[in-house]
DNA sequence: ATTTTCACCGACCGACCGGTCAAGCCCGCT
DNA sequence: AGCGGGCTTGACCGGTCGGTCGGTGAAAAT
């Protein structure tokens, strides 16, 4: 319960809520990610929360006001969660915590994560969507200058700074519609995965580099299925 | 108009329908994957085919079925279209044929696609949603046997093969929220620079590969957004 | 010429939607 | 004991949802 929003661990948002306010936004997440926003009814929210319909609109003027509680409000700081847990160091190793601090993002907000990037990724042509734009577009641009730094530093090739950003967005971006919490690695160590693979690259060292010190954790399996992309 | 379900090209569904019949399934899925399932009424499509809602339900029993027809009709043979485009050869090729070839689908009948992406992710139907995950896998296992393919023949590192086609579904799965018909690349480029990076890696060729002979119209620009991802 | 077929429509239904409201409950304060 | 005021409620509203129904008119079949 109440898992979206603690006020600690620099996460500044849905501060001073009340419990009830917190169980809300807990249970409306869930339901949003599970269900998407249409499909989610307040007297669903309710029902979920053991409270009556009315009192929703006590502590909120309406639905989309917990939408966004759950899914700007928690959705607010990725950038600069992210951005403090980047260190100093090569860029590729910037890179890399990049996205291993993002899954972290997403292992701990999973509820509101899936929330925000599923149930309205159109929309009925809210101002709020441009708000949400400008913070991914800052998320991004931070992600485009790591790789500029890269390629300056002479660590990767002269790829499409864009491009590549797309690329790497996308194996995080994407990873909520396979991840099984239950099972497999953590968000951070699948994270680590990709990076390798996107940084050391796919072909064997014939000519180019050797295997890598590290194969990561390769179960030598058949390609049977364990969990859809 | 009428853009989906082209009985030409081996794309072998939505046989034998009228031109009305057509038209609906265009229209919904333009809906359907622009408002969602849920924020589409039945009124919506009537209103954007410029007949009764009456009509609808003339033609279709149900607006589950005119969904139906629209995502999983026409996603059907997603493995089939993009089997038959990957011909013999090294295996690693084969892999870049499958992206370009998934790319292409994606082009074709993007609303279908997103519509089935989007809209059901989840949800309550059953019997449809096993159907989809079945092909899902079918087209996931046929990728998962190419990268298996690959290693044996020595031209890929010992990757984890589930872990791969994630990484390489992820990266066309996601196209659909960042992509732009009207300009940067077509689908199947992009799905070639996707290869090209996964495949080679980013890493410059300090004691690697040397810089591959062709850099994949790298535009050099100071990472300012274009469309996000 | 009559019947059958079929694409098509307007009016309507019960259910459920988001949201409102007046009134109770329960608490500490005086 | 009396009381004010937050929390909480059930009843209710207008509107929209997916879906139904009886019927129309024109072409096709007989």
């Amino acid at each position: 319960m109440v898992e979206l929003s603690t006020t600690k661990d620099g996460i500044p948002n849905q501060a001073e809520a009340s419990d009830r306010v917190l169980q809300i936004l807990s249970e409306a997440g869930r339901l949003f990610a599970t269900k998407g926003y249409d499909g989610t009814s307040m007297r669903d929210i309710a029902v979920a929360c053991g409270i009556s319909k009315s009192l929703l609109y006590h502590h909120f003027s309406n639905k989309d006001e917990i939408y966004a509680r759950v899914a700007v409000g928690s959705t607010l700081e990725l950038y600069l969660f992210v951005r403090d847990r980047v260190p100093d160091g090569p860029p590729s190793q910037k890179i890399r915590a990049f996205m291993v601090a993002t899954a972290e993002y997403f292992r701990r907000y999973r509820w509101a994560w899936i929330a925000s990037t599923t149930a309205f990724w159109n929309d009925p042509d809210r101002h709020r969507q441009k708000e949400r734009l400008t913070r991914r577009d800052r998320f991004e641009n931070f992600l485009r200058g790591l790789i500029q730094e890269a390629i300056d530093a002479g660590e990767i090739r002269k790829v499409d700074v864009p491009m590549t950003g797309r690329l790497i967005l996308s194996s995080l971006n994407w990873m909520h519609r396979w991840y099984n919490p239950n099972k497999s690695a953590t968000p951070e160590q699948i994270a680590d995965i990709f990076f390798d693979m996107v940084f050391n690259g796919l072909r064997s060292g014939d000519a180019a580099a050797p295997p890598p010190a590290e194969p990561p954790k390769s179960s030598r399996r058949k390609a049977r299925q364990t969990s859809r992309s």
